[in-house]
DNA sequence: GCAAACAATGCATACGCATTCAAGAATAAT
DNA sequence: ATTATTCTTGAATGCGTATGCATTGTTTGC
């Protein structure tokens, strides 16, 4: 047994039925003109032979290769674990095959984008990687869309789906408002990301407009990480002439998470009894008992649901929209790590 | 802008360079005989077109699509993300595609293999999820190799890769009893996959081989999940008439991170002072703070490098092998979650 | 009962590239 | 200098399917 053997063509089978390879592909493709009973013919002796279609030859013809890419940089951070399965999910519902691709995070996608155009892609979808504008122009030119997932690339004309960041990290802000803090810590992630600065930023002005002072807040580099977060919590509590902050917003959960567990088991101090603590994202892991942490949920269902709209791979004779923002506000959920206000005044 | 629109094809590329059509195919094949100075021609003409060659047209003719199919069961392990990025990162550097279908865990993949199979993949890997013995032959009928990894399929003549679980059930098993355990507690997952019934009877053998009685192991069945395992722990030791073991052993990381968060935080016993725990897989998590599981490290990149071998990407013409099982060993991981033996005597 | 519309089918071709074959150009061997 | 090799190249063909077009058979309308 060798590869690339006896795979069965279209043309065995229409042998094999006494019709025509036409009858064939057409008894395959849905909505083309067929009598049942040719159809059943047809189908009868591809089952006797396993036939299965070639979609290789058929997207030649077609144009149309009913794979989408999902480029994805940062697989360390569960959100995007869960972005792949929600995409994943959503795209074999719809009978399209998804065509993976990893780089390192932060990093330019442009290998990934060639090959993904080598593989006349029906579309692409870019989770937390760079995009060039050159690669940009060569997918728009081909009539590849391509959305960036919870990115905004400034200068890019590609659209984006992304959750309300700066909306998001009011919401946190405003939690921590609520419950009396004084003094604030920030844990950022990329810094070349803007995910990372708009909820640093949306943060910091619901905290200035709350009456707190800019020199009241800090802010260091958790690398977007857990072990990175974790490590900068320890050097930054070392440190013999830190002010002790009343709340600390992780700007993802995972590095909440860090944050979290290098405060209660190397610093000795308690969540949020010592301080509060925020995260951002509500990955399945911060409900968990350890941490059960308050955070802004990202509807990944309807991220994922806009994304697709934007791609409209129904409909391929739609021109490609360029330079749609669209933006889908987040909800604060309020857990444990955020004390209950004292009064509701 | 339309879909679908101006692709550029060799014929376009060859005309701007003043060559035939299968001189611009030469240019970009690399090995195949054109002279230097043509190539260059044709390199620039196609720079200047933003020419980028098409696989699948390439496919149809070499009838090799330089794709992979990834087919995963259980993304709620972070251990398959690994093993998942692992693959990603390999393939990639091989110049492969990955084409991605996840299935419910312990699901049937028939569609999936299908799906797979109409698009002329080059080999099939196949985590968390069953095979029929149907889809094996048509895989084997039409040449495409497939991988089971870190499943095994009593019946199938499908190859796998998988680590030593039974091997590594009685290294937790010898860690436990050095650290002088008397009474067990197995926490088990998917009762439909091989891989935790091996680590559970590799456990009980070596545990009864060391002297403790089968009426001192108890079993529970915590769904590979870490929210399974938690209230499966709960319940468990919430029944008035429980033995509280010494040990507990969960057959995956995820699983023992669940058993340790309801023991510590939910029924207020300590780990290790009450009670130890030990786990499987050794995924990044296991090894953070708050766990610092003692467990058994899966070597993930070897596995996955006899994965490929088995698939033998670069050799299309030689023979698939069937019924490979590769058993490669685990080694413990000797953490905080069992003490060190009083002595080593 | 006849024209017109329609449904079903086959033929032929195109999709974009790789590759075989034969021919021509350049080089090496004698 | 002449023949034998090796290198390059282009024309032609095939990969497996979808589809426009023409043809035939069937149904509908009047």
């Amino acid at each position: 047994m060798t590869r690339s053997s006896n795979r069965t063509t279209s043309f065995e089978v229409a042998a094999l039925a006494g019709v025509s390879q036409s009858a064939v592909s057409r008894a395959f493709t849905p909505g083309s003109s067929i009598a049942e009973e040719t159809r059943q013919k047809v189908l009868e002796a591809a089952r006797k032979l396993n036939y299965v279609p070639n979609s290789i030859a058929s997207s030649l013809t077609t144009k149309r290769s009913n794979i989408v890419a999902l480029i994805l940089g940062n697989l360390a951070n569960p959100f995007y674990v869960h972005v792949m399965h929600a995409f994943s999910r959503k795209l074999q519902e719809h009978g399209r095959q998804v065509l993976i691709f990893t780089v390192d995070a932060g990093a330019e996608s442009d290998d990934a984008i060639l090959q993904v155009l080598k593989y006349q892609v029906d579309g692409v979808i870019l989770t937390s990687a760079q995009l060039s504008t050159r690669m940009t122009s060569m997918c728009h030119d081909r009539g590849i869309p391509i959305v960036l997932f919870n990115r905004y690339i400034p200068g890019s004309d590609a659209s984006g789906v992304r959750c309300d960041n700066n909306g998001g990290g009011r919401l946190i802000a405003e939690a921590f408002l609520a419950a009396g803090a004084k003094s604030y810590l920030i844990v950022t992630g990329d810094p070349t990301a803007t995910t990372s600065g708009d909820r640093m930023h949306g943060f910091m002005d619901r905290l200035i407009e709350g009456g707190i002072k800019r020199s009241d807040i800090s802010q260091i580099e958790g690398n977007s990480s857990y072990e990175g977060a974790f490590s900068a919590t320890i050097r930054y509590f070392s440190s013999p002439d830190v002010k002790r902050p009343d709340a600390i917003f992780g700007v993802n959960d995972i590095m909440a998470m860090g944050v979290m567990d290098a405060l209660q088991l190397r610093l000795g101090m308690k969540v949020p009894e010592d301080l509060m603590l925020g995260g951002f994202d509500d990955i399945p892991e911060a409900r968990r008992a350890p941490y059960h942490l308050t955070t802004v949920r990202q509807p990944i269902d309807q991220m994922v649901d806009e994304t697709l709209a934007i791609l409209h791979l129904d409909e391929p004779t739609r021109p490609i929209e360029r330079g749609i923002d669209k933006r889908i506000p987040g909800r604060l959920i309020w857990r444990s790590t955020v004390p209950a206000p004292r009064d509701s005044e």
